[in-house]
DNA sequence: GAGCACTGC
């Protein structure tokens, strides 16, 4: 067994793990306690430091070296350099075997996010060429077993494979107690058919029965959020005086930064503040205050159908995981409480232990560019920690080889593909900014495509009415990070000897351009819809023209779109209008000519 | 007539 410094003992001297064997430590800590702000490592900063620390521009380093007593970026004995999974991925496009790298932590690994399980996946694949890497994975009690058995199997096959004799295999299992407190657990006796009016009425009897301290209600979107912030209100107005000392909040993502703002700011004297929210506050964002929570049982979560290679968002029963998760933000300040909207039976026997991995779910391209970039060429062959699908590694792999981006033998094509992977956005937007030179229209195509990777410069329309100082804000913030994002491409785009021309104004280039990375994306109009319904070309899927487009209603009889949202409906967002024979054109590979059947029309 | 949450340059 490894020795590893145990938190509240002597501080080890010089290494930050100071194990002879090498291998894979695994701490876990319980998911109801992980801080936000940076997991395992939140709680470890303050106490367990080094000499010195180099540390990198970003803020949870200037954080931990305030913390440390070190000068940010200060040389040093060691270096400890924060990054993102993502960015380690890109790292290893220029280093493979990461060698500038002796210990590897990767935190939060229980959130199972693409990069993270890629990394994983590499990371395995990279200590098999590098034993001496020690590998430090945090993640949640609850996944830690999966996480040693998957090193652990490695282990096994690499030792069988090599005649290098390996230390000590089996990897550590450490536990780390959070700092929570105690969270106390009420369920409903009886299934709740409207968990929405079910929320509704817990706050009430929560603002009734219990003590101060802040409600957190967690619902699964904008649209049920809404609902309940007016459902609580109405409430409020009708049953009078006791009920005016509740200040009811929503959160999301969509909200205008200045909104959200006001969920932060410490509850005045005699209020009580309802913050309802979708699961942004489960992980992402950590308000303090909050002694009760409310737990729908139910978030949005990203599915993926490889057949329409079409990715939805639905709502879906939460994890184990992701229930306590939730309840542990009830004991941040005192010991809580958590209302769960469903049975302790249903809990305890139906609801799953883990949430499905992200990569299980999703559309791949991406990830199957970055794998290849790096030189892996069995990717169906892989070692993840959760298999993708073999049909979204193989819809992936066609989509990548009708952009012209692998070639038949899904090597990555010179120098199209290997360009593309270089660029971080999705490989449509990539190639369309790599197209864009033989239209004449890189300018315009480098704003598009910089626009693209802002989430919405335009302020949700039910907020504009009311808000128009704040929508003129929020434009000019995001409209910073594309101007940002477009020096960025632009140096790239440079890199690769593209220059940059404008069309004036000829937009039949620009949307030419566009259909060089998004022909796979073309829809015709239904002749004899009545309510806007297109077809997608590829797999005759239902779709329509999302409200926000200037084409709503417009319903030009061809479109190519940028992306889907799926809902209640498949929506088309970021759309334009274009001729058939464009497609054709563009992509002789992808479109044949049919002429029409005279005997059929 | 309408958006879970991140991330990459």
């Amino acid at each position: 067994m490894s020795r590893f410094w145990k938190p509240g003992s002597e501080k080890p001297s010089t290494l930050l793990v100071d194990d002879e064997e090498g291998g894979v430590v695994f701490l876990s800590s319980s998911a109801s306690s992980a801080s936000s702000s940076g997991g395992w490592l939140g709680r470890w900063r303050a106490t367990y430091w080094l000499h010195s620390a180099q540390t990198f521009g970003c803020p949870v380093a200037s954080r931990v070296a305030e913390e440390a007593g070190v000068k940010l970026g200060e040389e040093g004995i060691t270096m400890i350099k924060f990054l993102t999974d993502g960015v380690l991925i890109r790292e290893m496009m220029e280093d493979p075997l990461l060698t500038k790298y002796s210990v590897i932590m990767v935190d939060e690994a229980h959130e199972r996010s693409i990069s993270t399980d890629m990394l994983l996946g590499l990371l395995k694949k990279i200590q098999r060429r590098r034993p001496e890497l020690r590998l430090i994975i945090s993640s949640a009690t609850i996944e830690a077993r999966s996480m040693s058995t998957f090193f652990n199997i490695r282990r096994r096959n690499s030792l069988l494979g090599s005649s290098d004799d390996m230390p000590d295999p089996e990897p550590a299992i450490l536990s780390v107690e959070g700092k929570g407190y105690t969270v106390e657990i009420h369920y409903v006796e009886e299934p709740v058919s409207d968990y929405l009016q079910a929320a509704v009425n817990t706050v009430l009897l929560i603002h009734e029965k219990e003590p101060p301290g802040d409600i957190l209600v967690f619902l699964t979107g904008q649209d049920d959020i809404d609902t309940a912030v007016k459902l609580l209100n109405e409430e409020i107005q009708h049953l009078g005086r006791h009920y005016f000392d509740l200040l009811i909040l929503p959160l999301y993502s969509g909200l205008p930064r200045t909104d959200q703002d006001l969920i932060f700011t410490p509850t005045s004297k005699g209020k009580r503040k309802v913050v309802i929210s979708t699961n942004i506050a489960e992980t992402s964002l950590t308000l303090e205050g909050v002694v009760y929570v409310v737990d729908s049982g139910f978030s949005k979560q990203k599915c993926y159908n490889p057949v329409s290679d079409i990715e939805s968002l639905v709502v879906a029963p939460i994890s184990k995981a992701s229930a306590r998760q939730r309840a542990g933000r009830a004991g941040r300040v005192r010991p809580g409480k958590c209302f769960r909207l469903y049975t302790e039976e249903y809990y305890l026997n139906e609801m799953q232990a883990e949430g499905i991995p992200e990569m299980q779910r999703s559309n791949l391209v991406s990830c199957v560019i970055q794998l290849k970039a790096l030189g892996i060429d069995n990717i169906l062959g892989f070692d993840w920690p959760a298999s993708p699908s073999p049909e979204a590694m193989i819809r992936a792999l066609e989509v990548l080889y009708s952009l012209g981006i692998l070639d038949e033998d899904a090597k990555l094509t010179v120098p199209i593909g290997f360009q593309v992977a270089e660029i971080p956005l999705d490989p449509m937007i990539s190639k369309m900014l790599l197209s864009a030179n033989d239209f004449g229209c890189s300018d315009e195509i480098l704003t598009i495509a910089s626009f693209l990777s802002v989430q919405s410069v335009w302020v949700s329309v039910r907020g504009v009415k009311k808000e128009f100082d704040e929508a003129k804000l929020r434009f000019a913030a995001a409209e910073k990070k594309v101007i940002d994002i477009r020096g960025q491409l632009l140096r790239l785009m440079k890199g690769f000897g593209i220059p940059l021309k404008s069309c004036e104004g000829d937009m039949k280039a620009v949307r030419k351009a566009i259909i060089a990375g998004s022909f796979a994306n073309a829809c015709h109009l239904e002749e004899y819809s009545q309510n806007g319904m297109y077809k997608t070309t590829r797999t005759s899927q239902e779709v329509y023209i999302h409200p926000s487009s200037v084409l709503f209603r417009v319903n030009p009889k061809w479109v190519v779109y940028q992306s889907l949202v799926s809902t209640d409906k498949h929506y088309m967002r970021n759309v334009i209008a274009i001729e058939p024979s464009w497609l054709t054109e563009a992509a002789p590979h992808f479109y044949q000519y049919r002429t029409p059947n005279p005997a059929l029309s």
